[in-house]
DNA sequence: GACGGAATCC
DNA sequence: GGATTCCGTC
């Protein structure tokens, strides 16, 4: 029934490129998908509904023959369509929505990474997707005050159609990111919790957060469009309170979706996954700023996306991986081991969360490093082997505790197969593909009770230049993202705070060897060789921490599981920050130029 | 209906 | 690599 031209579906155009690429002839099936929902005339036949990026196939034998057509199968049905579909499940461009018959979702996000190679996302490891392993799950976790969500009277009608449709462009272009994958497990979350959970961070809060509180619904609307604007919900068109929503306001874009095409496709389609983070003010700014779906604004965004994430304690997994700029390896605290690991999850807690501990040994933690055991996605043959065999998870453990010295190669275990995960590691995303997402989400239960530590750099990803992020995130969006609930237009996560150009009201960052109106660049110099040293320190610190922690890991793994409830050694309580406020700011201005020197280089591309 | 392994095609 | 085809299983 809605499609992106009259529903405010406004999907970035590269979405709909009917063939990708103009020499492409070899249509790829979600493109063909995505340029039915766009044409009315396929409306009876698939169309968007429910949540943001669903759309259930209304004909799936006609949809079938129209891609058989397309692809000069004639012997094309839904079967083998779907068979086509499930795979993008893996490759999490898609997924299933379940309980909905002929319903799947599309995870715009990575299909960013798809028509946005020129972002590097580190060797493979694409966008955390979608499941932007959300910390609690989504209901623990409580936006700061002064959300936007909370600035913006419920009563406002933000689901104008006309704004939503403009709005959405412009928010929407500065969503990519999603960390979501999440988008796969919330939504599998959405369906579990089955809606209820989602009552205090719900999709509106999500939708709402990405807006900035100082952007009224009026001036929005005036700002970017106003009535008849794209988005126009066409009658009969879902709005606020539709029973047909799994919300209690859809967000569904453009119609009754609250800031629906607000958000980019590539933001994680599922507003649940979002809502940990989304409401950061870092986002905000794109409201009003130039925002568009080009390889600048692209990257501006996932900087932002990437550090606000970092900001909400996600886990690592949820990063991108930029050139040169390797997530920040979070200490655990070597002072209060026992503190309740809860803690973090809530921004209040954040400031200590992310310190530039790699530059610092001697706060460093024995061992930055946590892993998890997860399950893999069991197929069905190793979910029956599995199941068989008794003692599986024990058997499991110690095998997967051996791999874990590994690291690398944590597949190579033998069955039971167990994954063996580092819970700091950002996965390649073919770690994170196979992943089950449902079991993510159990997961995500767990890592409640546990620290999400941040990846290694031993991705082969420009280990030289580390730019630490988190570091950024912790340094400056903990003091000014939650401090600042009226911010200005540019808000908290300013293009300096992204390492992007220093705005000219905004000096740049008082660094502590008084490079407070040097140049990036020549701040950067200063300070390279400088951490260059900490670095080259700090990485074999890391080095070693890993080492021992899996040793220590294996060993005391079996005796942790004995004494059960014992206060046995937590592997991690780690969000301490270990390193003096000072360092931490110097490293965050590194990382800010090489920020900036990154996007510079790739902005030449 | 949905899933996913396996073989195969292009 | 991205389907397509077939098929057993849930």
């Amino acid at each position: 029934m809605k499609t992106p031209g009259d529903t405010g579906f406004a999907f970035p155009d590269w979405a709909y490129k009917p063939e990708s690429s103009p020499g492409s002839r070899q249509i790829q099936l979600w493109c063909f998908i995505l340029e039915l929902l766009r044409k009315e005339e396929y409306h009876e036949v698939i169309a968007w509904q429910g949540d943001y990026g669903e759309f259930v196939i209304k004909d799936p034998e006609e949809v079938a023959r129209l891609w058989g057509a397309r692809k000069c199968k004639p012997q094309m049905n839904y079967d083998k369509l779907s068979r086509a579909l499930r795979y993008y499940y893996n490759k999490r461009i898609l997924h299933k929505t379940k309980g909905k018959r002929f319903t799947y979702k599309f995870n715009f996000n990575k299909l960013v990474l798809v028509n946005y190679p020129f972002i590097d996302m580190g060797s493979g490891r694409g966008v955390p997707q979608s499941a932007p392993p959300v910390p609690t799950g989504g209901s623990h976790f409580r936006f700061p005050p002064s959300t936007p969500s909370e600035v913006l009277s419920p009563n406002e009608d933000l689901r104008s159609p006309g704004m939503f449709s403009s709005v959405a462009r412009r928010m929407g272009r500065g969503s990519v990111s999603d960390c979501s994958d999440g988008t796969s497990t919330n939504s599998e979350l959405e369906e579990g919790v089955g809606g209820e959970d989602r009552g205090g961070v719900g999709p509106e809060r999500a939708f709402r957060g990405l807006l900035h509180p100082r952007l009224s619904h009026d001036s929005l609307f005036r700002a970017y469009g106003g009535p008849g604007g794209l988005g126009r919900p066409p009658p009969g068109h879902r709005v606020h309170g539709d029973p047909m929503s799994p919300f209690p306001v859809s967000p569904l874009p453009g119609p009754g979706g609250l800031l629906g095409s607000t958000l980019s496709p590539a933001l994680s389609m599922t507003p649940g996954s979002h809502l940990p983070y989304t409401p950061s003010p870092s986002l905000s700014p794109m409201l009003g700023s130039h925002f568009s779906f080009n390889p600048d604004d692209m990257k501006r965004y996932l900087q932002a996306h990437h550090q606000s994430v970092y900001n909400y304690h996600l886990s690592p997994r949820a990063f991108f991986h930029y050139p040169n700029i390797v997530v920040p390896q979070p200490h655990r605290p070597s002072a209060a081991p026992d503190k309740p690991i809860t803690a973090h999850h809530h921004a209040p807690s954040m400031p200590h969360s992310h310190s530039l501990h790699h530059h610092q040994g001697e706060e460093q933690h024995p061992s930055p490093f946590k892993f998890k055991l997860q399950p893999p996605p069991l197929g069905r043959k190793q979910r029956d082997c599995s199941a068989s065999s008794t003692g599986g998870s024990s058997s499991s453990l110690g095998s997967s505790y051996a791999a874990l010295g590994l690291l690398s190669n944590s597949s190579s275990v033998g069955p039971p197969k167990i994954k063996v995960e580092p819970v700091s590691d950002i996965e390649s995303d073919e770690e994170v593909e196979v992943t089950d997402i449902s079991e993510e989400d159990e997961l995500l239960d767990d890592y409640e009770g546990d620290v999400f530590t941040p990846p290694h750099p031993t991705n082969g990803t420009a280990p030289t230049a580390i730019t630490n992020l988190g570091a950024i995130a912790a340094d400056d969006l903990d003091e000014d993202v939650f401090k600042t609930p009226a911010a200005p237009p540019m808000g908290p996560l300013t293009p300096s705070l992204l390492g992007l150009k220093s705005e000219p009201g905004q000096g740049p960052p008082i660094s502590p060897g008084g490079t407070l109106c040097i140049p990036l660049k020549l701040r950067f110099k200063r300070r390279w060789s400088e951490d260059q040293k900490m670095e080259a320190y700090g990485e074999r610190e890391e080095a070693e921490d890993k080492k021992v922690r899996a040793e220590k890991e294996v060993v005391e793994e079996p005796a942790r599981r004995e004494s059960e409830n014992g206060e046995g050694p937590r592997r991690s309580p780690s969000m301490s920050l270990g390193a003096p406020p000072a360092q931490r700011r110097a490293s965050s201005e590194l990382q800010r130029a090489t920020a900036q020197l990154s996007l510079e280089n790739h902005g030449a591309c």
